[in-house]
DNA sequence: TCCGGGACTTAGAATTCTCGGA
DNA sequence: TCCGAGAATTCTAAGTCCCGGA
């Protein structure tokens, strides 16, 4: 096991990332294994043989039958237009009509590998084997560290899963070969190998940046990476600059703050729409909203990119003045909806924005991320858009932290405090999750229990005044019932009180997701001070994963660090 | 100033693992 | 000991932001 590497040891110079990187290359999947002899697909009811190629991306489908994904219609069409280039001349006379095929027995030896693998032991699971591709492609050498590799595996063929409603879903990820592969490392390093009867793309030997492999992805000719896994040196020290600038963010976010709402008044409407969009990044940590280009990508937004139909404003809504409802949908076709009572100038300035547009038009059409950024970096060195939601994530939880928790609570308590803090925070990013398919069940369960135990602490309540009153009476036989009545009592309402916060806490993380924010925007220093403050052993907010990924802080923090 | 390429962080879903209760 | 729910981890899509060239 790597141990946590110290930061004081070398300080890089400027714009030279690495001195020495050495690594295996990254790990392919297996090649496809063709269908056994009684699974067949079918067209028209009629068993047809596929050539390799076919039969493959015809298994993608397959595998995926129980998915939404296979019944949307965009989804559908891109997989049937990018599995007929896939077919031979005679398949693709034959087949031409999506809803005449039977995947049924792709879809059923599916199904059944999963319910075997379910029954089978870690032996038969191959874990060893998995283990070992794991020591052999999971780690490099890093400047003389070992360090382990994020994602050394080679993402396997499939077909596209895009977020929402996207335009290029269904389409066919391909399989990536070597040839496809662009190798990084030192010169004097030893060479990755490739793959017996292969090439790589290219050797580079770039030490201004940080992937080890990299390759162009078929679906919309973007990059991918291989990287180190977030616990690494390289990554670490990233993740603490990135805290600290949100903490210099902190010393002038006042000025700042004073300057956005003075700009409100400018007659350049370029200013008051710069200024309004601060206002909405700063207050409802909205994300900085790049232009897309039209048709290869979901339609999302951010700030900068939001359209007229995008608000509504209200001059009086829930008694409330000057109420801005946002609806819309952002990163990942997650909705953003709010309704938010703003300052007047920042009302005014909006009604005028929208002056003679249509729905489709730009809000702010003066104004884009380059801009705005350019003026956040004049008013602070390294200032940008996405630096207000670290800063506001990060300054909310501990801000709720003091609010929220005492240190006479139990334990169970602390935690709750914790996760309603967590949960505050993951409310202003918008961090949301689909409801656990069986939420309900596994809520009423709960309370099954809670009402079995309440059942038995009225029990072991009563069982105690009567041994109470037999001491009393009597003289006890066994002088130490009393005591341990008391006890059972005790540990009931200690077992009660548990699941009760248990409770409290699931149904209000129904469609919140705290793992982002806990991950990307909350400074760990900030828990890992708490922790020390209120005696919470840091393993019960942090996984392994996670006191991995935040070992710098966990070593260099005080019980008194600020954020 | 605009544009596209490029590198990196952030995101929810899917998959795998683990642990507590029957 | 077995099972299943929930936690943890993995996966990869979808953002942000910077840079360099025209």
């Amino acid at each position: 096991m790597l141990l946590s590497v110290r930061w004081e040891e070398e300080k890089y110079e400027d714009g030279v990332k690495w001195k020495f990187l050495e690594h295996k290359g990254p790990y392919f999947p297996p090649e496809y294994h063709p269908l056994p002899d009684n699974v067949h697909f079918y067209y028209n009811g009629k068993k047809v043989k596929l050539s390799l190629a076919a039969e493959e991306v015809a298994v993608f489908f397959g595998q995926m039958l129980d998915h939404e994904y296979t019944t949307k219609k965009v989804f559908r069409n891109n997989f049937f237009i990018d599995w007929r280039k896939e077919m031979t001349d005679e398949e693709r006379l034959l087949i031409e009509d999506l809803d005449k095929c039977d995947f049924g027995e792709i879809h059923a030896m599916h199904k059944a590998k999963v319910e075997a693998r379910k029954n089978m032991t870690k032996e038969e699971k191959l874990v060893k084997a998995n283990q070992k591709i794991t020591d052999e492609y999971g780690y490099c050498l890093l400047d003389h560290h070992k360090e382990r590799v994020g994602n050394f595996k080679i993402e396997p063929p499939g077909l596209f899963r895009g977020r929402g409603n996207h335009p290029k879903q269904g389409m066919l990820k391909k399989r990536l070969q070597p040839e496809d592969i662009i190798i990084n490392c030192s010169k004097e390093s030893c060479i990755p190998v490739p793959p017996a009867g292969h090439r790589w793309k290219e050797i580079r030997h770039d030490n201004t940046v940080t992937w080890l492999a990299s390759w162009t992805e078929n679906i919309q000719g973007s990059f991918k990476y291989v990287m180190l896994n977030a616990n690494s040196k390289l990554k670490g020290e990233k993740d603490w600059q990135k805290y600290e600038v949100a903490r210099r963010l902190k010393s002038c976010v006042d000025d700042i703050r004073n300057q956005y709402l003075q700009d409100l008044k400018s007659t350049d409407r370029r200013t008051r729409q710069r200024a309004v969009a601060l206002y909405f990044i700063d207050k409802l940590a909205l994300r900085a909203g790049n232009e897309k280009e039209e048709g290869e990508t979901a339609d999302t937004v951010g700030c900068c990119s939001l359209r007229v139909e995008h608000i509504t404003l209200h001059e009086e809504l829930d008694s409330s003045e000057c109420v801005v409802e946002f609806d819309f949908l952002g990163k990942d076709s997650i909705r953003y909806y709010n309704k938010v009572p703003v300052i007047r100038k920042v009302f005014k300035n909006l009604k005028l924005f929208m002056e003679n547009k249509k729905p489709g038009d730009e809000l702010f059409d003066c104004l884009n991320t380059i801009k705005l950024n350019k003026h956040l970096s004049s008013l602070m060195p390294g200032l940008t858009a996405k630096v207000f939601r670290t800063y506001n994530a990060s300054i909310t939880l501990q801000q709720q932290l003091k609010e929220l928790t005492n240190k006479s609570d139990c334990e169970a308590e602390k935690l709750l405090s914790y996760n309603r803090a967590n949960r505050a925070v993951a409310i202003l990013c918008n961090h949301q999750r689909a409801p656990p398919k069986s939420f309900e069940q596994s809520m009423a369960n709960l309370q099954t229990k809670i009402d079995a135990r309440k059942e038995q602490l009225a029990l072991a309540k009563t069982e105690l005044k009567q041994a109470k009153k037999e001491a009393k009476a009597k003289g006890s036989t066994d002088p130490k019932l009393v005591e341990r009545k008391k006890a059972a009592v005790k540990r009931c309402e200690e077992q009660l009180l548990k699941m009760e916060v248990q409770a409290t806490d699931r149904e209000e993380n129904k469609q919140i997701a705290l793992g982002t924010s806990k991950l990307n925007y909350l400074d760990p220093r900030i828990t890992v001070a708490w922790c020390k403050n209120m005696e919470v052993p840091i393993e019960k907010i942090y996984s392994k994963t996670l006191r991995d990924k935040f070992a710098w802080a966990i070593d260099m923090t005080d019980a008194d660090f600020e954020f």
